[in-house]
DNA sequence: CTCGATCCCTGGACGC
DNA sequence: TGCGTCCAGGGATCGA
């Protein structure tokens, strides 16, 4: 469950250890995540890893020229790595045993090696240059802390999704995951089954600022380790101990002491007080997938799920 | 345009 | 202890 949060740790960690070093040489495991397995065995040796940068859920490691003429005008060119929800990029001493489901290994010219280790294979891998690179980035929506505020309101009011799938919608911000949509909508006090272009300007400003803070603490605290997540260092974060709603189903409200409720809202499991984020007033889609009507849909399903 | 459903994948939780 | 089953989740894709 990496997220912006968990990518901007590692981005961090990363350009502390690798950024500078000369990747040597590449080993593929298990490629069905890379894009095109055979154009980062012959782009990647030889090349520099000028730094390493968060864009969105992605790493972006920003890479030099390597070993063309100095005459030659190189495009920028990226590696991309999307940690998926189990993925891990670390440097590790080239004695150290290889963990398993390690796909991919950049030998670097220090004699480490950087390693990408991902059970479900989640991730995304890939090497893009020029104009390649440049409509890839392209495709995704405004950093939610670099992006004014006008434009984070301008971008909600433009859709009539619910806020919880406008929060998830990488064209729309990008990086916001589940854990982070909702927590956010928890402290906004915001339900997340709310149209998004219903919101009022109180509101709307009360998301931005909220969903900043949120992840600003989050990027103090390292992230949030929930199963697995670890640094680039290997250590775990720490923000988990600050959710108030994520994966506290049944548990007490922190605001009102409720019982914390989840529904599948945009297709993701929506953690959410009942008292303090109001469920939706409008009609049609907004009230699907309230608790009381999911009783009737879950019902259906197992009907009709014989075995 | 937006929705739900489905697939991908493995490990961990759970039931028996 | 050892099965089987379910579920988690981001993103791509497809049909409604």
């Amino acid at each position: 469950m990496p997220e912006l949060p968990e990518v901007e740790t590692v981005a961090r960690g990363l350009q502390r250890s690798v950024a500078g070093r000369r990747i040597i040489r590449v080993s593929l495991g298990e490629t069905d995540f890379i894009d095109d397995p055979a154009v980062l065995e012959r782009e990647l040796p030889g090349r520099n890893i000028l730094g390493v940068e968060r864009y969105g859920k992605f790493l972006l490691l920003r890479l030099g020229a390597g070993p063309v003429p100095s005459s030659a005008r190189v495009p920028d060119a990226a590696l991309l790595v999307h940690l998926g929800m189990t993925g891990t990029l670390r440097p590790q001493a080239a004695e150290e045993p290889a963990r398993k489901h390690t796909h991919v290994v950049l030998l670097l010219d220090d004699g480490r090696e950087l390693r990408y280790v991902d059970p479900r294979r989640f991730g995304r891998m890939a090497y893009l240059a020029g104009a390649m690179l440049q409509r890839e980035l392209e495709r995704f929506g405004a950093d939610p802390l670099e992006t004014p505020i006008d434009d984070f309101v301008k971008r909600i009011l433009a859709r009539r999704a619910r806020i919880k799938a406008l929060l998830l919608d990488q064209s729309v911000v990008r990086g916001v995951g589940n854990i982070y949509a909702d927590e956010t909508l928890w402290r906004a006090q915001i339900h997340p089954a709310q149209l998004g272009s219903r919101l009022d300007k109180a509101e709307l400003g009360k998301l931005y600022r909220v969903l900043q803070q949120v992840l600003r603490k989050a990027i103090t605290l390292h992230g949030s380790s929930i199963s697995d997540f670890l640094d680039a260092d290997g250590m775990p974060g720490e923000y988990q101990r600050h959710h108030r709603v994520y994966g506290r189903e049944g548990k007490p409200c922190f605001r009102c002491g409720m019982a914390i409720q989840r529904v599948i809202v945009a297709g993701r499991s929506s953690h959410y007080c009942p008292r303090c984020q109001k469920r939706p007033r409008g009609t049609g889609t907004a009230l699907r997938n309230l608790p009381e009507r999911q009783a009737a849909s879950e019902a259906r399903k197992s009907k009709r799920t014989p075995k």
